[in-house]
RNA sequence: GGGGGUGUGGCAGAGCGGUCUAUUGCACCAGACUGUAAAUCUGGCGGGCUUAGCCCUUCGGUGGUUCAAAUCCAUCCGCCCCCA
């Protein structure tokens, strides 16, 4: 393969292109393409997330195999290894990591939440202490937007605050403040410079749970202007009501003909709830994390793989599932594996989760272009919840 | 034949007169995980109940000493080591 000299953006589409292709008539779901210089994203979209440049246990190859059509990287974890330097010496992250299509890069504000205790927000930016070797960083959205710039992932992101879960509200208020003054700085300094990769640049609504804030963030934020909005702070511990609320009440404010991102989400039945709202993209760690911690999502609902009940169930984890995992191992080998630790069936559930995920964001998808997304919705709920066990 | 040691809950292994249903690890049984400090963490793990508490039964067997024994004594059974 012959190495890429320049962006490979292709010239007959303008990158940040959202193209809508169907709009629900019941709700406020729409299918559509994102274009991004490294290829043309189908939303809604599942992202998976690769924090250092690598999906934990999966292959490129695999991720292809599944479908995903972008992943994501973490700007705090690769400054701090490899470093901007290495991945700008390799041609940038993809390069180095070999995805030659799409990459999304977190700015490091889900770290100023994730590890609250290793870090102080200051005026000019938020001072991090490596969780690695303890020696100190300063991020501001300036130091964001140049180490995004050198990784050169297709869409990075705006530096913000991630507020915690419960959060009060005139804390939230300052945040939303400073969230928006960073966007504003994000924004300035990032196309002061050239856009060698022809990155996007999304903008963060931020403001806890209280909806006062979201539509003050909202607005602030749109304001700004980016070509794509995420909400942040969200999925952090809060009741799922207290998210759906906010769903409910802001998403609708964001423009229609830009893409919208939920952060950090999540389970199938947020991703449902999001959708109908009108959310194009998630990513969320759980697929991988949850399949490396023995949970895999199934069309019958969550399944613990460790349990006893799977110790001589001869059957597919999931007999709706096409994926390596399901067409080629048993549920009692996956739970002897399990016990025995062995790596394999950390892979096969990660590999499975991941298709789920991807496959499910595919279906909703369909059902938007065929205009039948609540009674999907309803259908896959209903199986979702069938075995759910009650008390 | 002589000498020494040891037997504790599924396993390993602490405890060596009262605060012991008995530290800890493993195993086992569950739960959690949402822009990844995570192949992690949390809880349970003798039996029963009117289950934030109460009752009963446990530390090889038996019998003692003591107000009180997994802990001391005697004896029986088992296992291990050294010398011959």
């Amino acid at each position: 393969m012959a190495p890429q000299e320049t962006h490979p953006v292709n010239p007959s589409v303008k990158t940040g292109d959202f193209e809508i292709e169907a709009l629900s008539s019941q709700c406020a779901a729409r299918a559509a393409k994102l274009a991004t210089a490294r290829g043309v994203i189908e939303t809604p979209v599942f992202m998976p997330v690769g924090t250092q440049g690598s999906v934990k246990t999966i292959s490129n190859e695999e991720l292809k195999s599944i479908g995903a059509q972008i992943i994501l990287g973490n700007s705090y974890h690769l400054y701090l290894r490899p470093g901007t330097e290495l991945i700008e010496k390799a041609g940038g992250l993809q390069k180095f990591i070999g995805w030659n299509a799409p990459m999304l890069t977190d700015s490091g504000g889900f770290q100023i939440f994730s590890l609250a205790t290793l870090r102080r927000i200051e005026s000019q930016g938020v001072q991090f202490q490596s969780h690695i070797d303890g020696s100190k960083h300063l991020f501001t959205p300036e130091k964001s937007m140049d180490i995004q710039r050198s990784i050169g992932a297709d869409i990075i992101m705006c530096f913000d605050e991630c507020t915690p879960y419960p959060c009060a509200h005139d804390y939230a208020a300052r945040s939303v403040d400073l969230s928006v003054e960073w966007a504003r700085r994000c924004k300035e300094y990032f196309y002061s410079k050239e856009n060698k990769y022809d990155q996007l640049l999304f903008g963060i609504i931020q403001g806890s749970v209280y909806q006062d804030l979201r539509k003050d963030s909202a607005l602030r934020t749109i304001e700004i202007d980016f070509p794509g909005y995420a909400l942040g702070g969200l999925s952090v511990g809060e009741p799922k009501e207290e998210m759906y609320s906010v769903l409910r009440e802001t998403v609708g404010l964001l423009p229609k003909n830009k893409p919208h991102y939920l952060m950090g989400v999540g389970m199938p039945e947020d991703i449902w709830e999001a959708v109908e709202n009108g959310i194009d993209m998630f990513d969320c760690v759980l697929p991988t994390r949850n399949g490396r911690n023995g949970q895999a999502f199934t069309s019958l609902g969550k399944v613990n793989i460790r349990n006893a009940e799977y110790v001589s169930d001869f059957g597919p984890l999931d007999p709706e599932c096409d994926c390596p995992a399901c067409k080629g191992y048993t549920r009692a080998y996956l739970n002897h594996l399990f016990r025995a630790q062995e790596l394999l069936v950390l892979r096969l559930l990660t590999l499975h989760n991941l298709n789920f995920m991807i496959k499910l964001l595919k279906v909703i998808r369909n059902s938007i272009k065929s205009d039948n997304f609540l009674q999907e919705k309803e259908r896959f709920l209903k199986q979702y919840r069938s075995r759910e066990k009650t008390l």
